[in-house]
DNA sequence: CTGAAAGCGCTTACAG
DNA sequence: CTGAAAGCGCTTACAG
């Protein structure tokens, strides 16, 4: 491979010139910025990222620490994954991906080698294992879900007690008086993930002061628990006329689960949601839903990381950010 | 961070001893080894990775090019990535994930700058724009996919020729004389995935040797054309007994489909398609199916790109590996 | 069994 | 507007 020695020699000038030349950081004539451009087309000179590392400290690559479960609904993981790559990409990183259950381990294999400029964390739970390891880190980090300690962390989430409230809000307003909440199974729960009861509890809180029935209940993640756990929710709220759910396998069965009842949304019921529009896209599913705006989550993530990892200033966090859900009618509920 | 001279001090040895402690290349007396590594932990000490990458052109890293399609369904993605990750880690390798439109400039940039040891490529297609850049880059490669040209290239894939032929033939021997095939999309098709056809014109020959007559069709990709589609081909095929799926969107929305129709599988139709262990889970899909066995496909591209890259003989590719796909019999046929 | 030193390929303060 | 040189943190051939 060329080096910028190869460039200076062929382009007549010192290492130093090419150097400025590639980074614009001084004035450079243009008859010299000519021949440093064709040296560099000819040999394909591309500068060694481990050379330039070394001598400034970044890398321009950021770690995403992905934790996947065996129990978990994984194709929700890709619409977070990705969007996070294409904005670092846009912001001239990388993505250095890691998958392993040893979250800490992978963090701080990463930073301590200074592999990476900055960290996104996704799938935080409530007492994160990685937390202690994160603010350990020297590099800068954003998470993507609220753990319970926030503490010198930036963190940006859904706001899931905005979308629970807006989604029982909706049906309220449509004169629904007795609701079915399903919400993340219970191993969601055990684990930590704080976005299962933050929603739940701000459901139960708002139906509770508008004076509305609420049956709350753990949605199942695999099938055939699934279906028989729907047949039992069903059953057990003969009177219910609205139906909010907060579980993605359990959602992606229900299309079929009311077929089969011969259910119709929303003559006989009222189905709201929280989804992505893809998710509802891939599972076909018809459902009034709040946005859970994976890629805007991912992408702010990412912004968030770039200006702490540039911010000359070594500036602090900048806190925590919790968007806010849209309600996207698709006409699965009705007046009652 | 700590560096190896840091480390060097505390221990009371030279540098070049810490580094031999660390690689085990020469052997160090038990008292200094002792020394040296108390030295390590007090200082957390990591090597520097950029530092280490410059002195020995080696960066651990894989570089894996995932290239995705607004039409696809891209649930299916995942199940390859993951144990791509896995496997690299059990080898020591970190993976720098590249989803950009443009693959052939991702991977020029990480292997021009030796950002990676080596390189998988996902979504390879008959006409692949990457793979002249691949064959010009010094970094060894896998391919997960059958490009038309393998010359000088890794490849590994599934053999989708074997795996229309075994669902053909356990079909045939069940009794069936009519059948149907619904592919991938189109635009797979166009865009150049090679699975599309190899599997189809498998089957048809398969077909035509055993005289059974075979109505082809392309599948479609979303909804609502998926449901319209399924009840043209049944519409259009009504002495039919069997159905092969080769198409995730629609064979997922199928069970759907001929509940609406009032078909029983296997009683009314015999079904079988060719999908992943974990699609079956996720989407609850109770087909007799041939594996499409991402995760082997990942570990065995992983593996075969590590040895490539250790091989010190630079011992040319191995070439073209298919993976013959099994057979996992679900009842969703029965005797005709 | 151990050490001193060269050098990987960059960037940037210093000097002109 | 340009160049010579130091130094980032490693590994390894050379020497003892």
């Amino acid at each position: 491979m060329a080096t910028i020695e190869d460039v200076a020699k062929a382009a007549g000038v010192s290492r130093s010139t090419v150097s400025y030349a590639l980074s614009g950081k001084r004035s450079i004539s243009p008859e010299t910025r000519q021949r440093i451009d064709a040296a560099i087309k000819i040999l394909k000179y591309t500068p060694n990222a481990g050379a330039r590392a070394l001598r400034t400290s970044q890398t321009s690559v950021l770690g995403l620490l992905v934790q996947f479960h065996d129990d978990e609904f994984a194709p929700a993981m890709l619409q977070y994954i990705l969007p996070i790559a294409d904005t670092a990409r846009s912001l001239g990183y990388d993505i250095l991906m890691m998958t392993e259950a040893d979250g800490a381990e992978a963090l701080t294999r990463t930073t301590e080698s200074g592999m990476v400029d900055g960290l996104v964390l996704l799938d935080v739970t409530d007492d994160d294992p990685r937390l202690d390891a994160l603010r350990a880190a020297r590099q800068p980090s954003v998470l993507v879900g609220l753990p319970g300690n926030t503490r010198g962390l930036d963190v940006v989430d859904l706001d899931f007690e905005g979308a629970a409230r807006t989604l029982v809000d909706h049906l309220h307003e449509l004169g629904h008086r007795e609701l079915i909440l399903v919400t993340p199974p219970q191993h969601v729960y055990d684990r930590g993930g704080a976005y299962s009861w933050r929603f739940r509890d701000a459901a139960a809180q708002r139906a509770a002061a508008l004076g509305i029935g609420l049956a709350v209940h753990c949605g199942e993640s695999q099938q055939p628990a699934i279906n028989q756990s729907w047949h039992d929710f069903l059953d057990g709220s003969p009177g219910a006329t609205g139906l909010i759910v907060h579980n993605d396998a359990s959602v992606a069965a229900l299309p079929h689960v009311l077929h089969q009842r011969g259910i119709r949304v929303p003559d006989d019921l009222s189905v709201v949601s929280l989804y992505s529009q893809d998710f509802a896209r891939w599972f076909s599913l018809p459902y009034t839903f709040v946005d859970s705006s994976p890629s805007m989550l991912g992408q702010l993530a990412v912004e968030q990381l770039a200006r702490r990892i540039q911010a000359s200033d070594h500036a602090g966090p900048h806190g925590t950010r919790l968007l806010s859900a849209d309600l996207v009618d698709r006409d699965s509920t009705r007046e009652v």
